[in-house]
RNA sequence: GCGCUUGUAGCUCAGUGGAUAGAGCGCAUCCCUGCGGAGGAUGAGGCCGUGGGUUCGAGUCCCGCCAAGCGCGCCA
């Protein structure tokens, strides 16, 4: 158990005695029962539970706390337990137990950190899914990292975790992106007359594509029939795209477990069924030659069409049907999709989609990214598809490094705008917080090779002759990291993890500097390897926090 | 015009309704007879956009205003 739970539990309790033996008024709790005091002489949990019950008790909050602090049962974790002004009960845990969670701590090695509190429920995590007629930009390369994160937290507090990139490979994009391809495919082909159409996709990279698409093909499809060609080169443009995007992805250490195609859902008929069963339901209308999915009714401020007057579908009629896909055909027990900035008006219409389904609209959790704002020395750089002035994912990570960007990415809030400034992250580059906690950890690796080097072994070590503040400090904030775990996982918000991460490498620079670990000296042996334990386990909480972050854990910089 | 998000130190940003508002960078001043100085210590720097409200208590919740970003299509 957290300590955090026994706390919690305990204070509870305390509560509770009180009520029996008639100290307090039955009053039911709101609120949290601990928090993290944000200076240390508080301790390391306290209680406003006092304060809170004050009014309904109608006793002052600090006699409140007194009471409860004498009613709190005792727990060897527990070392101290004090009413402090204005009405906080605070807790103080033992050096014993903090000592024993660095042999916990090494033993469970990479899976320290881990939590069950997700019971293995179903978690998929839909991320990315940008169309697949481009490269992927540096809004992409955002929810990439929150995503993956995101993904890697909610396994290790114990869910079953899906990956999932939704490709948009049809529609009308995808036609006027074939057109383009095979436009500079023929072009590439010294074909006169071939123009990318209007509103297709004029990029360098379009035109590369044709390039290749006519050295692997020839002559192939440059003749005979002109739907057939333009589907069959299109086609293995939009192949050679999806090849990028993953092999871009990779660079940024992404990677999926399912790559879905809208178009299956077309192929395998749950685009039909989701429309029958919406007809069926009542949630549609016609209206002006078109199908409309009657979302007013159920909260949206507008209807949306779900079929053109053309008879063509729209991209949220083939979203629907991937929800059902998600939720009734393949039984998730949550979906979280990471959208951008720009799909933000979106959210209603897909709470009324969940409530037409039938489905519980709490299943489904859309966390909006704000978009990126990139610099350049002071200048403003829009990335932007259409404009072809790109900023790409890869131009990113190629200039400022991949450990570096999924940190500085991930050290934000997702709904805060984040500015970017290319030129200051390379400018800081040697001076980056990334840097600073890779550098901790290379450090604890470069101990631990010089006491293999002197033949030191410090498997038994024993970490209670670990009595130094520094020491104690380091080991109080290794045990935090199953609770960030946790609150991760609830909150679906990461960005603590960077920050924690730097303060777990403050706590380790600072036991570095005033406990020398290794020693030439004899009679500091036994203390040497209970400090080489403690360094240790200090190296397993740096690594696994960094592993969730996605970020590597160097041995040497 | 309407909706969503944001406004905190010079800059980039943290801050679960609770105790004296924090970090990194930048700036200033210190610390190496020793394990990696990509380190450590200290300091300057804040009407938390603004005006009301709720509360024992508001950077945090509610309302108005100001400013910025993004949406508001039979585009995706």
């Amino acid at each position: 158990m957290l300590a955090r739970d026994l706390v919690a539990e305990r204070i509870a309790g305390a509560v509770e005695a009180a009520q029996q033996q008639g100290l307090l008024p039955a009053a039911a709790l709101t609120g949290p029962a601990v928090e993290r005091p944000q200076k240390a002489e508080h301790g390391d949990f306290a209680s406003s539970v006092p304060l809170r019950l004050a009014r309904a008790a109608r006793m002052p909050p600090m006699e409140i706390a007194e009471r409860l602090a004498a009613l709190v049962a005792p727990h060897e974790a527990v070392a101290r337990v004090w009413a402090a002004p204005p009405g906080f009960v605070n807790f103080a845990l033992s050096d014993d137990w903090l000592r024993e969670q660095v042999d916990a701590i090494l033993a469970q090695g990479t899976a320290f950190g881990n939590s069950a509190v997700g019971g293995g429920r179903r978690v998929q995590v839909e991320f990315v899914s940008a169309n697949p007629t481009g490269p992927l930009h540096v809004g992409a390369a955002r929810g990439a990292v929150l995503g993956s994160t995101l993904a890697n937290v909610l396994a290790a507090a114990g869910h079953e975790v899906s990956r999932e990139y939704y490709i948009n490979d049809a529609g009308q994009q995808v036609r006027l992106f074939y057109e383009s391809v095979f436009a500079q495919y023929a072009q590439a082909l010294g074909r006169e007359g071939e123009e990318v159409p209007p509103g297709g996709y004029q990029g360098e990279y379009v035109v590369e594509l044709g390039r290749e698409l006519a050295s692997e093909f020839g002559e192939r499809f440059a003749q005979g029939e002109r739907e057939e060609a333009t589907r069959e080169v299109g086609e293995a443009g939009l192949q050679r795209m999806l090849a990028n995007i993953k092999a871009d992805l990779e660079l940024i250490g992404v990677a999926f477990d399912n790559w879905f195609s809208e178009r299956g859902l077309f192929e395998g008929g749950e685009y039909e069924r989701t429309l029958a069963y919406l007809r069926e339901q009542g949630h549609t209308l016609e209206r002006e030659g078109a199908l409309w999915f009657n979302s007013s009714a159920l909260g949206d401020d507008k209807d949306n069409v779900l079929v053109r007057g053309t008879g063509q579908p729209t991209y949220f009629a083939s979203d629907i049907a991937y929800h059902r896909d998600k939720f009734v055909k393949r039984g998730f027990d949550q979906v979280i999709d990471v959208w951008g900035a720009d799909h933000q008006g979106h959210v209603p219409r897909m709470r009324a989609m969940m409530e037409a389904l039938g489905l519980d609209p709490a299943r489904l959790t859309i966390l909006i990214c704000q978009l990126v704002t990139l610099k350049r020395g002071g200048e403003t750089v829009r990335a932007s598809k259409r404009t072809g002035e790109l900023i790409t994912l890869r131009e990113l990570v190629e200039e400022v490094g991949a450990d570096a960007c999924r940190y500085f990415f991930l050290a934000r809030t997702a709904e805060s705008q984040l500015e970017f400034d290319l030129e200051l992250a390379k400018r800081q580059s040697a001076d980056n917080p990334v840097y600073y906690v890779q550098y901790a950890h290379a450090r604890i690796a470069g101990i631990l090779r010089q006491a293999a080097e002197r033949g030191v072994g410090w498997e038994d070590g024993d970490t209670q002759l670990l009595t130094h503040e520094a020491e104690l400090a380091l080991i109080r904030k290794m045990a935090q990291l199953p609770e960030l775990v946790e609150t991760i996982a609830r909150t679906l918000a990461p960005h603590t993890l960077p920050h924690y991460a730097g303060e777990l490498a403050t706590a380790f620079h600072w036991f570095y500097d005033h406990c020398r670990v290794l020693s030439s000296d004899p009679e500091h042996l036994a203390l040497s390897k209970a400090r080489l334990r403690l360094a240790a386990a200090a190296q397993t909480a740096l690594a696994r926090t960094l592993g969730l972050m996605g970020v590597s854990a160097p041995e040497r910089m």
